[in-house]
DNA sequence: CTGAAAGCGCTTACAG
DNA sequence: CTGAAAGCGCTTACAG
């Protein structure tokens, strides 16, 4: 009986790797310790019927004692698996990345799919990150910001669908519309009186996000005159900074509407130290609808992105790249959402 | 040339299952397509040497017209391939989890491991997910508050490491300790002149926390008589109810001790609403660290968790139970350490 | 530089 | 109820 797992079994601890200087168990190992063959190993494994109650048990001691777990590599190449979704972003500390995490694993549980996933805002090892990943999964959605162009190039055979990559890709993947929310945030804003509003934008001067300018071309089209600042960073801290400034002068903003949440968390964060209330002193808004909004005192006005509906697209085009379409309906468009809060 | 691939190949269109009702190529469709073997496609697709530019060129265009991808388990089950970390939370929701998943995250890649995210918050799956999930990783890692009781017996083979299962856990894991960061607190807000402190724990009346009741005993050790209130829920908004109530009676507590960061922002909250100065009027400190902490006005007071550390910890009994050991050092403690920001 | 052989660990028919 | 055979898709030696 089991000769063959004999030949080759744990009789022979040379033939090693693992620093425990033994190999881990196979279904040979089991079969030959418990005295059956592999079929029959699977079947008490696997709990498929077919097998007497006394075989199942003693195989399953056998199991056990040798520490025995099936191989999902083995299992992987007859079943076929679960297909694989490797989700990247560039920075897992950032609380957009989790609430965009949170929807796609869940939707992907759904649908069957396992989701890794990885950080690549560590410098230094991307490039050794994505290797491995692709290597491991069937469809690479990547949440990147600035590091999407070096991947469009270097995605390889592995499927890469990009999220919110901007107007330029023509990548597959779904890009988000802040437009109509603009409208409706402005048209509240003077709604309710706001006369001096600011536009705090993240990137360099002279090159206003093109969120900054439809904020700008919205609140103009209402017949107000907004300032647009820029913070040299889209972090709080940033953010808080530039606000002080804003709201020390003579003629104070009476609304800031930051380029996301986290900046406009800064505002907030400026206006109590400087005394100000909001909303009464001033009004403050922020972009993306993080969670994090509601936790804060005041609440947060938000033009809010339903990550569900992201990862519900993101799930249809995974699979549809997954069995090698490649045709049309691969670009998709998410419209950000108004939520009036507390401080707006 | 290429017999084999010819008789089992793509002009068989039948034999599918995908929806495109066609069957992923595999090496043996390249190598058909390109006129060569299947160690040359293998030497083509993985940058290998020993083979002419002409010929790698001919098999990658062979490989992409038949969007040939390799299969993981294939390549897997002769490599190896890389270890695979499952973590599993109860809610991706709840800020702690993404800050935990995040830690974990890096602290894998940097040793070589994947890492799949589960969140089996999602009743009713729970069972196929562990199941699904298991065929798939090496390791699983479990932070699932409640859930953690019924999952130490489900665990069948694949190796668990239980993070923060509470005191009468035996499983290998990571748990944490709040005492000493607690002493700390107590002593720091009697040293600022604190006479009236509520703590605010989470858990029905009856089944104080053993957090709760360490920083009341911290408290009355220190001659303050603390009085103990309890949320039904850990969450913010539960916190805020109560706080609100607590804050309003004549005798008003100048400091609050909250179960953790969540309901320390429902308490600032209310804070807020009742038109009190924090730390000024009253004082607020919440426990865990969590990095939203920092982004509030006041920023929050609290007893931070080295998420990198327990971590650290993990990743070490990933490796240690992966290979098999399961011996001594299996259950690990990370404390907590006091922060201090503006809240208290 | 290229190919024929062997084998990774498992499950799925198929015989008994 | 149990086992012998075939094969999943790939890479690693080994020959030429």
């Amino acid at each position: 009986m089991a000769e063959s797992a004999q030949l080759t079994g744990p009789g022979d601890p040379e033939r090693s790797g693992s620093p425990a200087g033994r190999r881990r168990a196979t279904i040979l190992d089991v079969a030959a310790a418990a005295g059956v063959s592999r079929q029959t190993v699977t079947r008490a494994v696997n709990d498929m019927p077919g097998i007497s109650a006394e075989t199942r048990q003693r195989v399953l001691e056998a199991a056990t004692a040798l520490a025995y777990r099936p191989s999902r590599f083995g299992r992987g190449l007859v079943t076929g698996g679960d297909p694989q979704l490797g989700l990247v972003v560039s920075d897992l500390r950032n609380p957009y990345s989790p609430e965009l995490a949170a929807a796609v694993v869940r939707r992907a549980a759904d649908e069957g799919w396992s989701v890794s996933l990885v950080d690549i805002g560590l410098a230094g090892s991307a490039d050794r990150l994505l290797r491995s990943l692709q290597a491991q999964v069937d469809v690479v959605v990547g949440y990147l910001g600035e590091w999407a162009l070096g991947w469009e190039r270097r995605s390889g055979a592995t499927p890469l669908i990009l999220l919110d990559a901007g107007e330029g890709s023509e990548h597959p993947g779904v890009n988000l519309d802040p437009a109509a929310a603009i409208e409706d945030l402005a048209a509240h804003l003077v709604a309710v009186g706001t006369r001096r509003p600011v536009v705090l934008d993240a990137s360099a001067p002279h090159e206003t996000s093109g969120r900054g300018l439809a904020m700008m071309a919205a609140l103009e089209r209402r017949g107000l005159a907004p300032e647009l600042v820029h913070a040299s960073a889209s972090t709080p801290e940033h953010a808080s900074a530039v606000a002080a400034q804003v709201i020390r002068r003579a003629a104070r903003p009476d609304a800031i509407l930051a380029f996301n949440d986290l900046m406009a968390l800064g505002v907030l964060s400026a206006c109590r130290h400087a005394g100000l209330h909001v909303p009464d002193d001033i009004r403050v808004a922020g972009v993306d609808g993080l969670t994090i909004g509601t936790l804060v005192a005041p609440t947060l006005t938000t033009l809010a992105v339903d990550f569900d509906e992201v990862a519900r697209h993101t799930l249809e085009l995974a699979v549809a790249l997954g069995d090698g379409d490649t045709d049309a309906g691969l670009q998709r468009v998410v419209s950000h959402r108004l939520v009036l809060r507390e401080s707006a």
